[in-house]
DNA sequence: AAGTATCG
DNA sequence: TACC
């Protein structure tokens, strides 16, 4: 394992640098393969179908959406309706000396920030189980990462999270409020547009009551 | 409420 | 805090 991690909160794991710039290119290039198989779109808010200003895609047995019904996760591409691509081997890779998690991600969200593109404090809580991990990976731009604790009231901190840094959500960590304040714009030339790609893979269902093997 | 708008 |  790379340089040990940061600690940002307690479960909160940082690792700079985790992806080297021809891990990243090769990154970047396994990514436009899946969102050429599976497009951006725009996911919208409940009830009210606002739409958000960051774009999704996912790749994994299940993907992350979100419309007009609320949030879930599905086994198709809301407007292709065809099944997410797979997760690229270098994901799995980056899963299995990170997440410290004996089964395979069934997800993983891609979200795509353009210049401007923000999300507010949320928790990741659509899953099943939450012993399992969440694991952020960035590419492109800088973003401004802002992380709390478990009741939004909590104080945060804020992270620069650069191209090729890896970030764990994880133990007390797991349901901690966080968010992107902001993208910084030409922080990197990894990408062909300015913007920034987050990638996070997930557990969704339990581990024993599920059929995809271990990793 | 993973959204925006607006105010203090 | 309000929004619907």
């Amino acid at each position: 394992m790379a340089p040990s991690p940061v600690e940002i909160v307690p479960g909160c794991f940082y690792w700079p640098g985790w992806f080297d710039r021809g891990e990243q290119e090769a990154l970047a290039e396994d990514l436009r393969q899946v969102l050429a198989q599976a497009p951006l779109f725009t996911p919208r808010m409940p009830r009210t179908g606002q739409p958000f200003s960051v774009r999704m895609s996912n790749c994994g047995p299940l993907g992350w959406v979100s419309d007009e019904t609320g949030y879930r996760y599905q086994p198709t591409h809301p407007e292709t309706g065809a099944p997410w691509p797979p997760i690229p081997a270098r994901l799995l890779a980056a899963w299995r000396a990170l997440a410290g998690s004996p089964w395979a991600p069934e997800a993983c969200l891609i979200n795509w920030y353009a210049p401007g593109a923000r999300m507010g404090l949320h928790q990741d809580r659509d899953e099943e189980e939450f012993s399992a991990p969440v694991l952020s990976l960035s590419l492109g731009d800088t973003a401004l990462f802002r992380v709390g604790g478990t009741s939004r009231k909590d104080p945060t901190r804020s992270v620069r999270l650069a191209s090729g840094d890896a970030l764990l959500l994880s133990g007390p960590a797991r349901l901690a409020f966080h968010g992107i304040d902001r993208i910084l714009p030409d922080t990197s030339t990894l990408l062909k547009q300015p913007g920034r790609i987050n990638l996070t893979l997930r557990r969704v269902h339990r581990g024993e009551a599920c059929e995809i093997p271990p990793c």
